[in-house]
DNA sequence: ATAATAAAGGATATTTTTGTCTTTAATATA
DNA sequence: TATATTAAAGACAAAAATATCCTTTATTAT
């Protein structure tokens, strides 16, 4: 078999999270970067990373200019971008609602067996995603407490 | 694009665990039960969940008898084999120690942007998987508080 | 011994996700 | 206005995960 499964998140969340973050550590007066820069910046396939950012430009978290010196920028103030919505556009909601186990009739009052154990989890994960900005990472990176790259 | 994730574990993942929480809650002299019966409890695909109870068997979390009135019972005590085991037996540790942003130079002293608020909830994960036992689980389905199925 | 049963194993098929390529549309600038 | 640049869009390809089928092997009951 080997499924080994990758983290919570899709390779394309994963692209996404990273572009976004990118774009957001752009100084003042060029917060503006081409596809070609940014899937450089994140390593990530060009192509696919295209598609993604398209998704998040009807997401309206990006927002893209055609023609020369075009690109992509941070739609709205990354202060009240969060990594859930980030998130929520690219993977959708079952990270934060779906039943660990996958049974369908699973809910509060019909719980599978790890639902409240799990819920917890979830919570969890859910609230950090909510309350993580995305300013607040793009900050992490430009004052170099940490990385999206080498 | 839509890709929608299901949740944190592969299918593959949510079959074991459903398997394992339905042979463990097969009663004291009658412990042990064949593939048709395991695939129709857990409403999962018969020839699947046989790959799946394969891996589970050469884990040694289940073991199996071939022949008539043959079938898998589970290997070990019950109190004694963790959530934790399952899923690393069928998704691989990614899930545990995988960078969320899905780099490969993460860690400790080079921290994506998000490694600590996800190490937290990841920490929160592995914890909740590693303390909750087979025996758990398969309790709250046998006394009526949490169900595999209508 | 033999027949029936059930898991193991291998090959194949389907679906989803990931990734690429090519054409079209928009825009800046020369 | 013509050209170069860049994103959008759609078709297509590859890889991975999910799912099925068929044969073989082991075991049990008769």
């Amino acid at each position: 078999m080997s499924c080994i499964k990758d983290t919570m998140f899709s390779k394309a969340c994963k692209y996404a999270i990273n572009a976004m973050i990118y774009v957001a550590t752009l100084p003042k007066g060029q917060e503006r970067a081409g596809l070609k820069e940014i899937s450089r910046a994140i390593n990530s396939p060009e192509a696919f990373t295209a598609k993604i950012l398209q998704d998040l430009v009807k997401n309206d978290l990006l927002h893209s200019v055609k023609g020369p010196n075009g690109g992509f920028h941070i739609q709205g103030d990354p202060n009240r971008i969060f990594l859930a919505e980030i998130v929520h556009s690219i993977d959708g909601d079952m990270i934060f609602t779906g039943c660990a186990l996958g049974l369908e009739t699973c809910s509060e009052d019909h719980p599978c067996p790890v639902h409240h154990k799990f819920k917890a989890v979830r919570d969890h994960l859910t609230g950090m995603l909510m309350t993580t900005s995305l300013r607040d990472v793009a900050d992490r990176v430009n004052t170099g407490i940490s990385f999206l790259r080498y």
